[in-house]
DNA sequence: CAGATTTAGTCAAGTAGGTTGACTAGATAG
DNA sequence: CTATCTAGTCAACCTACTTGACTAAATCTG
């Protein structure tokens, strides 16, 4: 009973935790992709581009990877096309579709991005106690909802 | 190196999964809420429920707490006392400022915001093994940056 | 203590990023 | 081959924010 008071006063302050955590990690990303020269992206931008890279996605998946209308991941689809990240292709087995495609510039800022993260979270990774980062893992993973990464708040 | 190699492996998905738990957690949360009968609430207005929860606060200093302009914490609050969660008093000491303070329905809907995030923890915490919770709690403690909870992407 | 400056809050207008609804072109089922 | 469904876009609208202008109260200064 004891156990269970103290796993309830530990729980208390959890979501603000968790949620300041995150908060940190993308302002720490943020701040990192800008500082490589990429100035004209926010972290919205960075959800979509989770799903682009690699084989790349249509409208219709991005829109239900970010949650959003075909409507609004077609105009942001315009802006990244715009500012040079992201290519229309034709797609390969649908004339309706259309491929959207990293460029180069957008693969560089996707490598520009993974690198903020380390240098984000090396330091704090390496501060603890070890194996505590491969428990934190498994904590955070039974936890994930996977797939769902965008905050819709 | 070896060791520095599993350090990096560890890290390369931990934002997703950190943004991912967050995500679930707000989610939970929020249908808790909404299961408890409170279905005019954003998850947006938790964040403002938790700086008015206790003494109150003014309009500054709430929009200082959610990072946005005075204009749009007023509108806010407005919309806030109009659906009976907060009510606006004099300010005891300066008679420009006015206080913010929860009703009594504001500090039910808080209640019932704290009921569901132990609902949606609890299971999840139970499931670590002994003492994992206190060593996450300190491992988010110190990457979180303290006040800044409110997600701005 | 009188005048100048700062601070708390609001009003009004504009903007960014989403929404719903209507539509076209191509894919697919009967 | 026709009928229906699906991918995407255009257009109009909505909402939560922004910037700018303002009023009233507090505070600083000589």
């Amino acid at each position: 009973m004891c156990q269970t008071l103290s796993v309830r006063d530990d729980l208390q302050d959890l979501p603000v935790l968790l949620l300041s955590a995150a908060r940190a990690l993308v302002d720490g990303i943020d701040t990192g992709v800008r500082a490589r020269g990429f100035t004209d992206l926010r972290p919205a931008h960075g959800f979509a581009f989770v799903r682009l890279s690699g084989t790349g996605a249509t409208v219709g998946e991005l829109a239900e990877h970010l949650e959003i209308t075909k409507q609004a991941a077609s105009q942001m689809a315009d802006e990244l096309v715009n500012k040079g990240y992201v290519e229309r292709r034709p797609h390969p087995s649908d004339a309706r579709a259309r491929l959207l495609v990293l460029t180069a510039k957008g693969v560089a800022c996707t490598r520009a991005a993974d690198a903020a993260a380390e240098e984000t979270l090396r330091p704090w990774a390496e501060a603890l106690p070890a194996g505590q980062l491969a428990a934190l893992r498994a904590a955070l993973l039974r936890l994930a909802t996977p797939g769902r990464i965008r905050p819709t708040w």
